[in-house]
DNA sequence: AATAGACCTTGATCTATATCAAATCTGGAA
DNA sequence: TTCCAGATTTGATATAGATCAAGGTCTATT
C-alpha cells in the first residue's frame, strides 16, 4: 500500500483530467502544482514543499497538473485503501480537514498578492516565504533561514508571480542593487537585511498598530 | 445556539483579527470575504453565496474582513457548541472537508484567472460564475441563469478581480457592445450568446479534445 | 579544453491597464 | 416633482510590466 518514487526536475508526477491511483506526500524536493490555458499562459497555484500532501482523497481524477520542480521523493500511498483508513481513524479525517483550510488560507493570501502586489513585491514575498519555510524545516537558529537555494528557476518563480521570466530577473537584480538580499550563484540566495525584506514584500510588518 | 442576523447593503460582518464568537452560513444575498493592505489596496478572497459556510472551525480570530455587499441574512450558531457538534457527529466533519477542499479548488482556479487573465477574460468569467451559481439556487431551466442582478457594484467586481473600477466598466460596457450582452439597468445582465461568453473567459470551452 | 544547451541578464520598445479628471445617470428622499 | 449622493461612464494621459531581441554564463559532456 505505501512506496516510494523518485521523479526529475521537470518531470510530469500526474496531469489535469488524469485518474489518480494515489495520493502522496513530498519527502524531498519541491514540487509544483499548476493550471495551463490552452493557448500555454500558466499560473502555479501551489509551490509543494517536503511534508505538503499532495492529491484528494475522495476524487478519483487529478484537478491540476503536478511537476517536479526539483528532484522529488514522493511517498505514495493507494488512495482507495488510503480513503478507508480516512473513514476509519478519524483523528486523520480531522488532520486533513486542519491541512486543507491552512491550505485554503495560503491560497487566499496568495490571491491578494496575484491581484494587487507589484512586481517587486511579489518578488519578495516569494523570497520571504521560501526562508520562512525553509527555516522551518531545519529548526533551530531564527525564526527565516538567512541563506538558501530557492530551487525554482526564474520561469518557475514567474510562473508562480504572475509575472514574466524578464521581469523576475530584473526585480531579483534590484534586490540585490538595493542591498536587500546577496546572491551566491543564481538560485542561491542570502538574506541581507531581512526587516527590509519584509517591508517591501508590502505586508503589515509590525502586525497591526493597537490605538 | 442557534440565531438570525440581518446586514444592510456595506455593512461590515466581522473584521480580520478580530474574535469569532460565531460561524454561520448565508441564507439570502451576496456577501464578501477580503483583504486589505496598509495603503487601502483591496483584494476579495472569496464570494459568498447563500448556502455558503462563514468562519472557520478551530480557529478563534478571523483571517479575513467580511462584509455584506447586498442586504443578507445570515443563519448564526456559537463557535464552541458548533466545534463540540463537530467532533461529536463524524459525518458533519466529513462534510466540512468536502467544502473545504471545493473552496480550495475554487480559490485556486481565481488565481489563474487573477495571474493570467486580460481584465476581458476576467469580467466574462465572473459574469459567467454568477449566473452559473444563479442558475444552482432556482433549478429548472438550463445549467446557466440567462438573465439576472450581478449584486455587486463596479468596485466590488473590480477588487475581486484584481482591477480598477474604470477597466470593469469599461469591459462590461465592451461585452455589451459586441453583443455578448445586454444591460438592462446597471447591475442587472442577459446573457445574449452563452457560447460567445464561455469562449470570452478563455476557458477550455470543450472540455479538452480527445486524440 | 572545447562545445552545447539550458538558464539568466540586459536593453529597447510597446501596450494593457492604471490613474486622473470630469461628466452623466439613477433611484430614493423630501 | 425636484434634488442629491452614490454609482457609473467616458476621455486623456501615464506607466508598470510585457514583449521582442540579443548576449552572456554556467555546467555537464565529450
Amino acid at each position: 500500500m505505501k512506496s516510494y518514487k523518485s521523479y526529475s526536475p521537470g518531470e510530469p508526477i500526474i496531469w489535469a483530467g488524469d485518474e489518480m491511483r494515489y495520493v502522496g506526500s513530498i519527502v524531498s524536493g519541491v514540487a509544483s502544482l499548476s493550471q495551463t490555458m490552452e493557448d500555454g499562459r500558466k499560473q502555479m497555484v501551489g509551490l509543494l514543499l517536503p511534508s505538503d500532501f499532495v492529491g484528494r482523497p475522495g476524487r478519483s481524477h487529478a484537478a491540476f497538473d503536478v511537476e517536479a520542480t526539483s528532484e522529488v521523493t514522493l511517498c505514495r500511498f493507494e488512495r482507495r485503501p488510503f480513503e478507508k483508513l480516512l473513514n476509519d481513524v478519524p483523528h486523520l479525517r480531522q488532520r486533513m480537514l486542519e491541512m486543507a483550510l491552512d491550505e485554503l488560507d495560503a491560497a487566499r493570501e496568495w490571491m491578494l498578492l496575484l491581484g494587487r502586489k507589484t512586481a517587486r513585491e511579489k518578488i519578495s514575498s516569494l523570497i520571504y516565504i521560501i526562508a520562512q519555510r525553509e527555516a522551518d524545516l531545519k529548526p533551530g537558529n531564527g525564526s527565516v533561514a538567512v541563506e538558501f537555494d530557492l530551487k525554482l528557476t526564474r520561469e518557475a518563480m514567474a510562473d508562480y508571480l504572475g509575472l514574466t521570466l524578464e521581469t523576475v530577473s530584473r526585480q531579483v537584480n534590484g534586490l540585490k542593487k538595493d542591498g536587500v538580499i546577496d546572491l551566491l550563484g543564481k538560485r542561491q540566495v542570502r538574506i541581507r537585511d531581512i526587516a527590509r525584506l519584509l517591508q517591501e514584500t508590502g505586508d503589515d510588518a509590525d502586525g497591526g498598530m493597537p490605538v
